[in-house]
RNA sequence: GGCGACAUAGCCAAGUGGUAAGGCACGAGUCUGCAAAACUCUGAUCCCCGGUUCAAAUCCGGGUGUCGCCUCCA
């Protein structure tokens, strides 16, 4: 069954075809640690192990880097400003290299918490200047940068068509109609490989050009090549990253080897908050933990994102996030039902849970449609028939939606003795039908903060 | 000003030519001493107008509305 994905590059859906029949070659754009990742950032990197998990459904093996950017991102991309690194490190008085850590084992745990695979390949861009420096170099022997007071610069004039990736007229555009221009630049469009450390800068490395530091762009080129080689098949990334990032290392990769980096090219859409922008000056800018700390597991989170397409906005709502949590308790009792079923399975239901199997992988391969996939999912999870093997099936489903569906609700929680005590006393007055006591218990364990459910055999007793 | 996306039931959303997947909420029911949970059932002709077609939510044209990008951003 063919794979479809979409290409921002040729803006189709194409037939997924690797360089290598067994072996995908990804490259992601990760977090730039200098402040928590938001649950938008994590839409795109649960969009990033979909596609993992949907390649290895379908059989391949991956070579997947995502790079951590420590160093190098400006606050501003006219190439002027301050590192955003060392504006952290300021505010935060603390050193870029312990800002760094810092952010980045918040990043990981997130990762964990959404239970999103690590990449294969994590490589920091501090860690990379010789290969940057080398890249630059390179691109100064081909013609394609140049030197100025300040910074070596891309000559995007240079190149045979920029942008690619997006409509612009580069000849028509007002240069500097809100950013001030560097006069020495030569084109308007002309970006930063690698900048002239001011006096005091704290991130700075020996170069031929003295102390200095790299630009944004130049990192995600040399590591990936460095990694993955000249080519590789899939790139990946935040929508936004398009006009910029992801232009600039096309023409940086251009530019040193005459290669598009990678021949397939994804991006995941914004997520909204309330229907618009997720911003700090709304007040609107969630995390990871903000979710956890409402009570939710954060993999309610990564089913509530499939409830869209990755290439559609997403609007987040905590009425959004409520229903999935409700679907994901119900998808784990339907798993732990089949578990322990045994109705048999004729060769009819058997027939109807292939096609039902049929459908998901079609949905997964078609541009990886989580929305029409789910559906497919429920159809099993409503299964009439309970059966280990629907279970298996939905444990099999589970490789690529990574929803824990096998964990189990209602696991036994460890409970203080002084509940315990009136559990016993309740399931006493319910033996004797006492009704009136037994309501009154229920009540008592719940304002000391514990639910009661009772189902024929058991008292189920739950944290609130 | 330039570029682009979207508009489907109360909400989140699939579907891109043959008479509308799925989830949540609501309602009804089964079960239960009751409650909760669980389970079952129930709902839309697809922003408006015009056109193409045997046939359109789906294609074309024109409106209206919402949102995003063009400065850093997943």
């Amino acid at each position: 069954m063919d794979l479809a994905l979409y290409n921002t590059l040729t803006k189709t859906k194409e037939v997924f075809k690797p360089i290598n029949e067994n072996e995908v070659k990804i490259y992601s754009c990760g977090p730039t640690v200098y402040k928590n990742a938001t649950i938008g950032n994590m839409r795109t990197n649960i969009f990033q192990d979909i596609l993992r998990r949907v390649l290895k459904y379908n059989g391949y093996c991956l070579r997947h880097a995502m790079n951590i950017t420590d160093v190098g991102h400006l606050v501003s991309d006219g190439d002027e400003g301050e590192d955003k690194m060392l504006k952290s490190a300021k505010e935060e008085k603390k050193t870029p290299m312990e800002i760094a850590n810092y952010y980045t084992q918040l990043f990981f745990n997130d990762l964990k918490d959404l239970n999103i695979e690590t990449p294969e390949i994590i490589c920091k861009a501090t860690e990379h200047i010789e290969e940057m420096l080398e890249y630059v170099k390179e691109l100064i022997e081909n013609g394609y940068a140049y030197e100025t007071s300040t910074a070596i610069y891309f000559d995007v004039s240079k190149l045979d068509k920029y942008p690619i990736l997006t409509n612009v007229d580069v000849q028509n555009q007002k240069a500097g109609a809100r950013v001030e221009v560097d006069k020495e630049k030569k084109n308007p469009y002309d970006f930063a490989l690698w900048i002239k450390a001011p006096k005091n800068h704290l991130m700075k490395w020996d170069s031929p050009w003295g102390e200095s530091y790299p630009g944004w762009h130049i990192e995600c080129s040399s590591m990936g090549q460095k990694y993955l080689g000249e080519q590789f098949d899939i790139h990946t990334g935040g929508i936004d990253l398009i006009p910029t990032h992801h232009e600039n290392e096309i023409a940086q990769s251009k530019g040193k080897c005459g290669k598009i980096p990678a021949r397939y090219w994804l991006h995941g859409e914004y997520l909204l908050i309330d229907g618009g922008k997720m911003s700090k000056s709304l007040g609107n800018v969630y995390l990871v933990k903000d979710i956890k700390e409402k009570g939710y597991d954060p993999i309610v989170y990564k089913l509530f994102s499939y409830s869209c397409h990755y290439r559609n906005k997403l609007n987040f709502t905590w009425e959004g996030i409520e229903a999935a949590g409700k679907s994901l308790e119900r998808l784990r009792n339907c798993y732990q039902t089949n578990l322990k079923g045994a109705d048999d399975l004729t060769f009819e239901d058997k027939k109807t849970l292939e096609a039902i199997e049929e459908r998901f992988h079609q949905a997964i391969n078609d541009d990886l449609n989580m929305p029409l996939a789910m559906s497919a999912v429920w159809e099993v999870a409503r299964f009439e028939k309970k059966n280990i093997e629907v279970a298996k099936l939905l444990t099999k489903f589970d490789t690529v939606l990574g929803i824990k569906i096998d964990e189990n609700n209602n696991k036994k929680q460890e409970l203080p003795e002084d509940i315990l005590k009136i559990v016993e006393e309740r399931k006493i007055a319910r033996g004797n039908k006492d009704f009136q006591k037994s309501d009154e218990l229920r009540d008592e364990l719940l304002k000391k903060g514990y639910t009661v459910k009772d189902t024929k055999n058991e008292m189920i007793i739950e944290k609130i």
